[in-house]
DNA sequence: TAGATTGTTAATCGATTAACAATC
DNA sequence: TAGATTGTTAATCGATTAACAATC
């Protein structure tokens, strides 16, 4: 899990992801070796913050050399397990559940839709991106059949308590949540959400407010 | 802007559109009025963070009575300001452009997208519900000339360097990102980026070491 | 008035940054 | 070896929580 089975804080595991991504930049530019001073130019944070964030997990790096980017890359990848299969399902086959399913990069990190659910009966047996939509009504014995670890959520808020309730008690793993609502998920299920107009309306409070917004 | 023009943090913020939220739930429900200790239960949050949230911006309630529901959506609207019109256009016409083009709460709150650009020619003079797309060509012009506030930027990886280049030399003031990307933006300009890969990775993560994840 | 609950100050907790000894 | 840079401890900073006087 972790080095000495300590705590991540939340801080921590929300960089992680990001420092994957500029890892993976910099292995892409054939970038062999890198220091936490180096990447704190490049990502906005401390060379503090980077090496005390990394030794939460290991000492991936060398005194006097830095760190190795393509180990450091791998070995962030295994934390965030990535690149192990996850079987995933879509429930919503509306504009954005259809946008996700047709996510070019999430196979080329393990991550596979392989079905989409919707009440919809116009919409079942149609394809999205080429995964089948199926009916709401299989939803419990798909997910049971197939080991499905992760369910997306991508319907209006109406009907998103309803589903949350179905799936709490199934053996899934985790949901990630685009719909408008905050739900208890029992534990050994785990819920990310993505509330997107929370995010443009943070944007926009961040435009009213910024530095100068009351000038010019 | 703020009570007393103190800086508010970050975590605050993240904070307001979520208070929104739940306010416009109790309003909907013909709720009067609430304490921050209810809020609390309700929120996962101690009434004492509530408390203090609040008050960064003003002194909505009253003692021994709580916060009046109606009053405080409306002030939380303000600050967030909610309900005045913005004019967005976005970049991209993928499956995620068209996904959020499609998005019908956005006009409620006075999110209006105006225009969308792409740089495949098939698609330049069709409409992505409803909203004309554009030729990449005219979209410096376009936006001096409708005073866009907002541009949404929906496209890949590879392009949006290139895109986010141009854009900081317009007179916009935010940019939604939904590309891979970091970018330093010019004073005067934010942006809030939503990165999908990294909520997807983040859930990963978690349930890798969910309490229990070993076990069963 | 008495009870309730805010607004606000003080205490605590946690996260970030700084410093430096260890070591490649 | 000398120089560089990590890993890690200590110091600082900021955010959250607790406490309580103010007041409706």
């Amino acid at each position: 899990m972790n080095k000495s089975g300590k705590n991540i804080s939340q801080a921590i595991i929300k960089r992680l992801p990001r420092y994957y991504r500029f890892l993976g930049e910099l292995k892409a530019e054939g970038v062999e070796r890198i220091s936490s001073g180096e990447l704190s130019g490049m990502m906005n944070a401390t060379a503090s913050q980077i090496r005390q964030d990394l030794n939460n997990f290991g000492g991936f790096g060398q005194q006097g050399y830095g760190y190795n980017v393509d180990y450091l890359y791998e070995e962030i990848g295994k934390i965030l397990h990535i690149n192990t299969s996850h079987k995933m399902v879509m429930i919503g086959a509306g504009n954005l559940g259809s946008a996700i399913c047709g996510y070019k990069s999430f196979p080329r990190y393990g991550f596979n839709i392989i079905a989409v659910f919707d009440i919809d009966p116009k919409k079942i047996g149609t394809y999205v991106h080429g995964i089948q939509v199926h009916s709401m009504d299989e939803l419990e014995d798909f997910l049971e059949e197939h080991g499905v670890e992760i369910v997306i959520v991508a319907i209006p808020t109406d009907n998103a308590a309803g589903v949350m309730k179905r799936l709490e008690k199934t053996h899934i793993k985790g949901v990630w949540n685009f719909a408008h609502i905050d739900y208890d998920m029992p534990e050994g299920i785990v819920m990310e959400s993505v509330h997107l107009s929370e995010s443009l309306m943070i944007l926009n409070y961040k435009i009213a407010n910024a530095e100068g917004a009351g000038r010019k």
